[in-house]
DNA sequence: TTGAAAGCGCTAACAC
DNA sequence: GTGTTAGCGCTTTCAA
């Protein structure tokens, strides 16, 4: 089977091979009898553009380089998703790039989006990304970036993110207006700053409400379901009171749940639980988990939206980093409805 | 920022610009002298390689186009997540297109792969895809192409999928060696082959062993946890006998958990139950689910490779399809074990 | 309304 | 070991 081109169309039509270009792109000087005689041609013959040379002249790909961590992470899976959707609604494809969480990884992705010529950027950086270089090189290069989650304050650039503070400061609003007054948080041990972001929203709470911030109430760790229950498990030993929990994420919360749950205390009479993050398992627990929500396919397509807009401002020479922050919502179920 | 081509590079070292491409593509021919100052002067210029151009004159874009119905399912961005593993690892970038299970959706993802030059497709079909147009054009056009999970089976092209007959036996196999005589099924009520082969699996495992197929305990629904509660609440009512239930789905499954703990029956002493799908959520919630993981990421990697020895082959006029099934994994936990 | 011509940046065959 | 040359298939400017 040969390769058909629109030179093959323009012999078989007697015309130059600029008119059938011109013809297959709707260019308002061609005249519709014309068109339509280029169009069928092509259908006929099976013709299909070339996006290749059609870039390689024109310049641009219409594709989007997005980079994330890892699609195998609910959230991110679901933000490449709302991306995907508005990007392809219009016109434009997705070149995806897993950095694993690994600087050398997202270097490689990111060289790998700038050699292919892409047309767009939407990057969530590592855990590790300390070094900026890679990001600067986009900039430097003049394409277009948005972040999206985990973003680089210092850079200057459009981003989307999820207000973590005030997740942090609802779910325990929430909690403090059921009645419950000594409020377990359980965070990260590591510095990351959406959890710091979400202790702080913790804290300022507390403090809205008149509530005393009690450190033993603050405990640290690794964030997976077994240090939920270690958490629980510990508490009884040291006689710890609390009458609620908040942890970081839905994971962890189900630990707590799990050891609420062993030990016999009552969810929600005596203790409340809410999670963080809207897994889709929260609704299907007994009892149902109260958590928050991170609006995921939201983000995905309002980061998709900015970077579109982006790009037409470019023409226009305007260049203001606009920085959206989305706000958490509250889903209130079982684990912490007690009024 | 002006662009930096290998013509720049040649200038400077006064060589001329088809030396440079050779040296930077590492070509034997090329004195190691050569190579180094070509690469140090790349690198100081800034230069990056233009992958659109050489893709045009090489005829090789070393992207491959992934379709999937949506990153949304987590099956579906696991395996994913294993393809771009493997595919990266080995030089090749993803394209990426969701169908959103539609055929109209995917007809166009497809037509963009092939105008995109991709170099290979790996596709999984949309459950409405009863037209082959699509992909037999791919295959007109000589590009490689291996289905995962979903298939067409009259192309007779290559690929990965898991044994859901295995799965649907295994799972019930596994229930009757734990002693449980009456096992309720519950299956979807559309004609959907992945769930067709669970349900025969039951049936032979219950022949092999010698236990009566009863149809009163196979029921078909919609498979939403709301439905795995109708089904068990329906039991009580027409005081149907059971003592374990295999759900097609993990998320069916968790309804029916629920519903029997609502009830009061003692899970797994009364009634075992078991899932489909290792979901996330199994391990954390009480009992533990037991179920049938699909080794997701596996099969990513397994189409992956795949399409990469395809294209090797292409080279040697070798073309039988190969189609690769995987063994589904039986999760023992507290919901089914007795023993 | 259409044609002519240049060239995007690279690869690769052939030459020396 | 390096240079010469011819495109890959398209877009786009200028001309008619």
């Amino acid at each position: 089977m040969k390769k058909v081109t629109i030179l093959d169309i323009a012999k078989e039509l007697n015309v130059t091979f600029s008119t059938v270009a011109r013809a297959l792109n709707d260019h308002p000087a061609i005249s519709a009898a014309t068109k339509k005689a280029v169009r069928e041609t092509a259908e006929r013959l099976n013709y299909r553009q070339n996006k290749i040379a059609s870039s390689l002249r024109s310049g641009r790909t219409n594709v989007i380089g997005v980079i994330v961590p890892s699609l195998r992470v609910t959230f991110f899976s679901s933000v490449v998703s709302g991306i995907e959707q508005v990007m392809n609604a219009n016109g434009y494809n997705i070149l995806l790039y897993q950095s694993n969480e690994s600087l050398v990884k997202e270097k490689k992705g990111i060289e790998t989006f700038l050699q292919s010529r892409v047309d767009g950027i939407l990057a969530s950086i590592t855990t590790e990304t300390t070094d900026y270089s890679s990001y600067e090189e986009i900039i430097k290069r003049k394409t277009p970036l948005v972040f999206f989650d985990r973003a680089i304050d210092q850079l200057n650039i459009s981003s989307v993110t999820i207000n973590d503070y005030k997740g942090g400061f609802t779910a325990t609003e929430h909690l403090i207006q059921q009645g419950y007054k000594r409020i377990l948080h359980i965070t990260a041990d590591r510095e990351i700053l959406i959890f710091r972001e979400r202790l702080r929203g913790y804290i300022d709470a507390l403090r809205y409400y008149g509530l005393p911030v009690d450190d033993d109430l603050i405990v640290k760790g690794d964030f997976s379901p077994e240090f939920g229950k270690t958490v629980i498990k510990e508490a009884r030993l040291k006689n710890l009171e609390y009458d609620a929990v908040f942890a970081l994420e839905d994971f962890t919360a189900m630990g707590v749940l799990q050891q609420l749950q062993e030990f016999n205390v009552k969810i929600p009479e005596e203790v409340a639980v809410i999670g963080f993050a809207n897994e889709s398992f929260g609704s299907l627990v007994t009892p149902q988990l109260s958590t928050i929500d991170q609006q995921t396919i939201l983000m995905g397509k309002e980061a998709a939206k900015l970077l579109l807009k982006l790009k037409k401002a470019e023409l226009t020479q305007e260049e203001k980093p606009e920085k959206i922050v989305l706000d958490p919502l509250l889903i209130v179920r079982a684990s912490s409805r007690r009024k």
